[in-house]
DNA sequence: TACACCACTTAGAATTATATCC
DNA sequence: GGATATAATTCTAAGTGGTGTA
């Protein structure tokens, strides 16, 4: 395991240097792609705030959502079987069973809740002979479904240049003319303006509604936010809104009731906004004031590890841990309606295990359960002996699936916060020690070489970022081959090195018997011959290691909500990297504010 | 203080576009 | 110039946290 890796595996804050500098006051705040903020300065901090009544806009107008495209049946030979026998299935019925049978090649096909919950939905859709037919799934044969559309996306794939430039240039037309609203006087990017389409949902994890039907969202499910004296977007021929409001309380232009959670779906506008930009910044000046009182609230929820009450000690704890680990705050959940997943205040007994001593450490909790989208938290961490007794303390007489914090919840907890710093909430501690880790480590890592050099320390410093957020990804399905790729780069290399130092070494012999000038220079030519393929290829195994690491790690999500971007701004100014090398296009539309405003002395 | 509801941010997977390789 | 690897974009699920109500 290289230094690299060792370095990067840290998943708690202990070593990591709190670096206290002035707080930056560059004020390049005339432009924001094109938006203008007006701050409202306080003494210590710049704040973007464009209404005081809690209002969100003034004028908003846009043409509405774009509607999922009908159902197009498939051609009568492409059939269906059930039990072996051909039957042609209503119309209603296809429909739900092509979404099924696009998904034949996915493990979701082979789960029994997805499965059933399929079956069950479909046979609503079923005509009465239908239902009466096909009664077991186990019997229904999908495959000349599944086979025509793999054939459709080949086809698409095979399209003249023609055919899809013109595909491409109607999806531009539609973007011209729904992508976008006028709010405030700017015209804004719209994030989603396609309506969801139907299909079968896809939960994360164990979730006991997978394979359910989501049903087709008509123009009557809708309802249209936009201000009084807009042009009001028009229903599709023939068909109503559910309802046309003027909220300017709130940012959306578009809202429906989704059918499996019964929750409220929303078209919004871009990250390029300045709404959403407004409130990206908002975001780190909260983490920023709680830098400037972090070392308070520390010492603070240290003194209450000995309350004498146990809801102050629970309190103490579960900060300690959020702020150590940067775990999430943890709501409670609706039981058996969603995956069994948890944060920090929905911890239970089972998801911790206590060792007074493990591999040479005191106190050791090791923490095992699922967070958000049922991605695995594992970790083996130290604790000072009065949280480790504190936790013995917890869990005393409970059952495993007890929750470990019996005495609090976020609600509490947040309150709490709150009376500490205004504005706090668990979820900015995460903000504040993703974003001070990076600066921290990028001071540490970044040296003065070339710029592939400086890249990789960024790069570097972004995954412990990732490391202590837990952001993990699939393993990409391409990856082991595109290891063994390079592995076959690195052997080939490896011969050719031993290739050089054998000719190096016949090199030197005959150097030793002639003691020419001629055959010195050889010798040396062959010296640096090998230097350069040694270089090569420790590049290269830098490289595996580099995505062999990368294996599970998901760099993208801390980049776009976790790390201030005015850090990394001020990181390439101050090395003179292009911003194009940290951000793609996209992402300096959503960072546009920050790239205008941070100079390189910008401290976080 | 429980809870229902709502609005918003954060998240990884899936899909599509583009760059690179042969 | 076609295949393949990689990067960018899209999609929508799954969180957080606020508010109103009884």
């Amino acid at each position: 395991m290289s230094a690299f890796t060792k370095h990067n595996e840290k998943r708690s804050l202990d070593s990591v240097l709190l670096c206290v500098g002035k707080s930056s006051r560059s004020g390049h705040l005339r432009n924001c792609g094109g938006l203008s903020f007006t701050p409202c300065v306080d003494t210590e901090h710049i704040l973007p705030e464009r209404y005081t009544d809690g209002s969100k806009w003034r004028f908003l107008e846009h043409k509405g959502p774009v509607f999922a495209p009908p159902y197009e049946p498939v051609p009568s030979n492409v059939k269906f079987y059930y039990d072996g026998k051909h039957m042609r299935l209503s119309p209603q019925a296809e429909e739900v069973a092509t979404f099924f049978a696009k998904m034949l090649d996915h493990d979701y096909t082979t789960k029994d809740i997805f499965r059933k919950n399929f079956f069950k939905d479909w046979r609503k859709e079923m005509t009465s002979e239908e239902k009466a037919t096909i009664t077991d799934l186990k019997k229904c044969n999908f495959a000349e479904m599944n086979e025509y559309f793999k054939a459709q996306s080949e086809a698409r794939k095979a399209m003249s240049k023609e055919e899809k430039l013109k595909i491409k240039e109607e999806n531009e037309r539609i973007l011209q003319e729904y992508g976008f609203c006028i709010m405030d006087n700017h015209k804004e990017r719209i994030a989603n303006f396609r309506i969801e389409p139907p299909g079968l949902f896809r939960g994360r994890g164990d979730h006991p509604k997978m394979g359910m039907l989501k049903r087709r969202i008509r123009p009557e499910d809708i309802i249209i936010n936009c201000s009084k004296d807009s042009k009001h977007p028009k229903p599709p021929p023939g068909t109503k809104w559910k309802e046309v409001r003027h909220d300017n309380k709130v940012t959306w232009l578009v809202s429906w009731t989704e059918n499996i959670q019964g929750s409220i779906k929303y078209i919004m506008l871009n990250p390029s906004s300045r709404i959403k930009g407004e409130k990206d910044w908002q975001k780190y000046e909260t983490a920023r004031r709680l830098k400037s009182c972090v070392d308070r609230l520390r010492a603070q929820y240290r003194d209450d590890w000995k309350s004498k009450e146990m809801r102050i000690r629970q309190r103490a704890v579960a900060l300690y841990f959020i702020d150590k680990l940067a775990l999430r705050a943890g709501n409670e959940k609706e039981e058996g309606e969603t995956a069994d997943t948890v944060g920090c205040c929905s911890l239970r007994v089972e998801h911790i295990k206590l060792y007074p001593e493990k591999d040479g450490q005191e106190y050791v909790v090791e923490f095992d359960f699922l967070g958000k989208d049922s991605i695995r938290y594992y970790n083996k961490v130290p604790v000072e002996k009065r949280v480790y007794k504190n936790l013995q303390l917890f869990m005393e007489n409970k059952e495993p699936d007890d929750d470990l914090f019996d005495r609090l919840n976020t609600s509490i907890l947040n309150k709490h916060l709150q009376e500490l710093m205004d504005g706090l909430t668990a979820k900015v501690f995460r903000t504040y020690n993703a974003s001070i880790t990076l600066q921290q480590q990028l001071k540490e890592l970044t040296t003065d070489e070339n710029i592939p050099a400086k890249i990789l320390s960024y790069n570097r410093a972004n995954r412990a970022v990732a490391i202590l957020c837990n952001h993990q990804r699939a393993p990409p399905k391409t990856f082991e081959k595109s290891m063994q790729n390079l592995q076959t780069k690195i052997d080939a290399k490896k011969d050719q090195l031993s290739d050089a130092r054998r000719e190096l070494k016949s090199a030197k012999a005959d150097a030793k018997v002639r003691r020419d000038e001629k055959s010195k220079k050889a010798v040396e030519t062959k010296k640096k011959a090998v230097q350069r393929i040694e270089e090569q290829l420790m590049k290269l195994e830098v490289q595996a290691t580099d995505r062999e690491e990368n294996k599970q790690i998901a760099l993208g999500t801390s980049k776009l909500n976790y790390l201030d971007p005015r850090i990394s701004v001020a990181w390439c100014k101050k090395w003179g990297i292009p911003i194009e090398k940290i951000y793609n296009k996209t992402q300096r539309e959503k960072f546009a504010w920050a790239i205008d405003m941070a100079d390189e002395d910008f401290e976080f």
